[in-house]
DNA sequence: ACCTGAACACCGTTCAAGT
DNA sequence: ACCTGAACACCGTTCAAGT
């Protein structure tokens, strides 16, 4: 049941992920589906968690960096797959079971490798904002591409207001190599750095490595 | 018309703002917004881009991180007034005219500051980034807040299988001055710092001042 | 020509009628 | 008891009937 609304999601936007609409793609009669879901905000909910379900919990016994970079790329995958998640997710009033195991999985990470908890609370949320709004902004860029080509974009909107936007469509962005995840990497890299500064910013003096305890 | 849809949406949420319920709140006959706008899509392309119309130009002649650290808190500022823009923005294909102004004032900010044409598609796409993946996390957190009391909110989930976040919940979040806002800053701090990086290490040998030509 | 009510093809959900 | 069709109160939009 879930699984056919997220596919029909992907296929069709999150607007066709009708109650009705559901039920045909599953072939049964429509109030059928009242007997496994108690509503269609209970189907939201469903297929939220259902993206976070696709990121692989970390890879034990890594570095923080590493772990952190993999789960980070995944996310944005999963994201990516499912672009109308975004969306969803700023309306949905408790985290399902798979977003409350991520988020526990990535605290274990960061505690383990000795962010404090008030650092590990600032990684946190500047990890996962970094992550969200890029993803956001690509799938922005999804919809703006794929109707007409790119010159022609550029053409439709009113440009000799804007020639600093010119300018890098021209000269970068309608460039050959040029791609816009490309920036993904960039931004994990300065926050990934500056997640490494909240970690040693908060221990100074410990690097005689023995344990303060509790 | 647009001022109606933006007072609906903060009012009752996005999924309030139906054409009838709309003309209800102005005063009018249902169709006859229908002479003022094209159709429902329309009113949410125009709701959006009044979002962005709420964030102020930068200030000209300022430093360029105090520019965007201005910039970014109003960005903030609107987006938390207007938590279901968020979501919106995932669906428009085209950026109407004041999200275009406000690309080519940033643009223009990072490009006088130095910045190369590819470190500036960079250090955009990386800040917007944060900011909007930002808002987008204290749009959640305001669904999550409202109803209940933030000890019934822990209990409510099941935190047995979360060792971590029960930890973070009771020792930081539920302490008395805690703020989630607080990472905003943290966060920002770490973004610029990055674009600063990626401003310095992409023209290292232009210290000189002359004018290399086109 | 302009405006707008009725109508159409949807939607989520309730509820009673079937088995 | 379980399942599900008809019905209800919506929705966005069309279109023809009014002025």
């Amino acid at each position: 049941v879930v699984a056919g609304a997220v596919e029909l999601a992907d296929a069709e936007g999150l607007d066709a992920v009708t109650i009705r609409a559901l039920a045909t793609h599953l072939g049964v009669p429509p109030m059928t589906l009242y007997h496994h879901v108690p509503g269609k905000e209970a189907i939201r909910d469903a297929i939220v968690d259902a993206v976070f379900a696709e990121v692989p919990p970390p890879t034990a016994g890594r570095d923080w960096r590493e772990q952190l970079t993999e789960r980070s790329h995944a996310m944005r995958a999963a994201l990516n797959r499912h672009p109308w998640a975004i969306a969803l997710m700023e309306t949905r009033a408790q985290p399902g079971a798979a977003s409350l195991a991520g988020h526990e999985a990535v605290l274990e990470v960061l505690r383990s490798a000795g962010f404090s908890i008030p650092a590990t609370a600032h990684a946190y949320a500047v990890l996962d904002a970094f992550v969200y709004g890029f993803s956001l902004q690509e799938a922005m860029l999804k919809d703006v591409g794929l109707e007409r080509a790119p010159d022609d974009l550029v053409a439709g909107m009113a440009l000799s207001a804007s020639p600093r936007i010119a300018e890098l469509a021209r000269e970068h962005v309608l460039t050959p190599g040029y791609s816009f995840g490309d920036s993904f990497d960039v931004g994990l890299r300065i926050t990934l750095d500056g997640l490494e500064s909240l970690r040693t910013a908060d221990q100074p003096r410990r690097r005689g490595g023995f344990d303060e305890g509790g």
